[in-house]
DNA sequence: TTGTATGCGTTATCAT
DNA sequence: ATGATAACGCATACAA
């Protein structure tokens, strides 16, 4: 049941009862027309010396403030961007949208934040309620979402950058990387190193294009050196430490002879866990067990022994997708695929295999 | 000097060319007016079912999307909240955020974001910002802003809360916890263990109330038992955790004899730092030195030998503010301070003074 | 350079 | 329960 039919309608925020001071009280102070007070605040250097300062000095004396509804729909700009993330719960995200939101303020853009818990269904019902928002341009995580909202945002005209990835046949506009060349490039690192038994704990691939990815990486590369990666040696579990934890346990499990000797995790949380679990079970990092990360956060430089990772400039691509998109809504030459670069980090997690 | 005074004019924003179906549109295909367009919309129990439905099928086929600019500027109301916290790039607050976000969005309102690294003035600029954006409740860190600021949102009729603080005089809407008592607590844990030399790593106070707050509290308890921080075993400096590890050094210098035996941080970030700085430096954590920190974040039960921290209830902070914020708005009972729980959290990283 | 007049898409008031 | 119509506050043709 609805709370009640006869819903309460709500104060407008005002305070005591003085009226809103509008943008005409402005010009009347100022003795002149509102399309010049107007213009004083929009585009200052077209009007002339004299009336400007005298609006802006009305403008202060009455403490006036714009209001953006009525500016959005004179001028059919919002001046705002959206965001939609999985969660800003992982560091890794929450850096993400701190760039992007620097970066657009610096622009002169708001930032509008919504997460998706990664689902799709989510995603789209977010999005949705950003683009009736208003938003001008939407920054949107990996390349896997709803086909209905790519239509939405195409029968809109909203530019959107998926980050975070960076795909061969990314048809999208993108600003990051591409997570199966960087797994690969991880896993190769370990196979130089020489190792041949090897264990994942990959984070969920279900709503999550570069946990799928990362895990084809890896795959791809064992593959290419004829290495299998064994049915129990590979485990999926949601990004956390404890997960790591369990994860650890889960693919070690078994005969302690025919034991991987390097395990990759799908982000640095689970190399965490599986350091600690690793410590906990009396195993040495990196002398039994070599482990990587993947993301760079900054525990992982301090953690010891060090977890070798792949560095993920988060905050850059927050910057570049918020240029990207501010670019476009501004009709400013844009590259439609940025490229991000990430780099293996060595520390002391890994190490070839003993023997 | 300015881009050039002949700014391009920006394109609006949409598809194809293709005018934006309007709700008159959705009204003339139904065959009502746009009155009753708006009612199925918005208040969909005071329609009868006949032409709401009617309504809601037009909708759909014409794709219809609200204008937020346009309701907002007829209703006077945004349905949007703003939050400006110092970065995003402390999980602490990131987590806030996210609380925020969830409840806000639960509650049919949108999050707009902005952050202040720490410094009331640009607090003042981008919350300006943001009453200009229309936000009708806005989330703060912390009890110390400009006096500006308050002032704005009193005129504007504006709801605020301060989170993360909840001090004996708050004179101003709050949902938090005591970080004098807080600090003090966790203190007093310590001299219980029987510590009487002590060290602090706090964050930097300028800019920063919580972290004031808490060395007033760790001070305060020191000098209710009569102990001394003295000068050299006092830091201030960032949070992070290499912050951490230089500061433990700092605060550790001179003669192994009277060396601290605990040492308090300011955050977990810190206390990670000093951890893993005494490692290095051949101290055992907690035999030769005790380590406390602040947050209780996810790696802090994880890292060995665990991190005895204040546990603070982020996500639980933010969902309380959106409460807070939106029942203001909206005319329902609330509460002008609500307290959450922090909470001691014991763990490894403490331990009585040897001897 | 400045002013005049119109419209942006919706909600709200007042009838019916 | 539904409809007509007037705001809402501002930007922008266009005219001067």
């Amino acid at each position: 049941m609805e709370p009640k039919s006869t819903r309460k309608r709500f104060h407008v925020a005002q305070g005591a009862g003085e009226k809103q001071v509008k943008l005409s009280d402005v010009a009347a102070l100022a003795g002149v027309s509102p399309a010049t007070a107007s213009r004083v605040l929009n585009r200052p250097e077209k009007v002339g010396r004299e009336m400007r300062e005298r609006v802006q000095a009305a403008a202060a004396t009455l403490g006036y403030v714009r209001d953006a509804a009525a500016r959005a729909l004179a001028s059919r700009r919002s001046r705002t961007i959206g965001a939609v993330v999985p969660t800003l719960d992982n560091p890794i995200f929450a850096t993400g949208v701190q760039g992007l939101e620097s970066r657009a303020n610096e622009r002169g853009y708001s930032l509008v934040v919504a997460s998706s818990d990664y689902r799709v269904d989510k995603e789209l019902r977010q999005a949705t309620m950003l683009l009736e928002r208003g938003i001008e341009g939407l920054m949107l995580m990996g390349t896997e979402h709803h086909p209905s909202l790519y239509a939405l945002m195409k029968t809109r005209g909203v530019p959107h950058v998926n980050s975070w990835v960076n795909e061969g046949d990314a048809e999208h506009p993108c600003i990051g990387f591409d997570n199966v060349e960087a797994a690969t490039r991880l896993t190769n690192y370990l196979l130089d190193l020489g190792h041949r038994r090897f264990a994942m704990i990959a984070g969920v691939a279900k709503g999550n294009d570069r946990a799928a990815a990362r895990v084809e990486g890896v795959r791809a590369a064992l593959t290419a050196d004829g290495v299998a990666l064994e049915e129990g040696r590979f485990i999926e579990i949601p990004y956390g430490v404890r997960e790591g934890r369990d994860g650890l346990r889960a693919v070690l499990a078994g005969d302690p002879a025919t034991r991987p000797t390097a395990v990759i995790c799908g982000n640095d949380l689970l190399a965490f866990g599986a350091m600690f679990e690793a410590a906990a079970m009396g195993l040495d990092v990196p002398g039994d067990l070599s482990v990587v990360g993947f993301d760079d956060t900054e525990l992982s430089s301090h953690i010891p022994p060090g977890l070798t990772t792949m560095h993920v400039p988060s905050v850059e691509m927050g910057k570049l997708a918020a240029d990207y998109l501010v670019n476009r809504i501004e009709d400013q030459p844009v590259r439609h695929r940025t490229r991000v670069e990430v780099r293996l980090v060595v520390r002391g997690s890994t190490a070839p295999p003993r023997g």
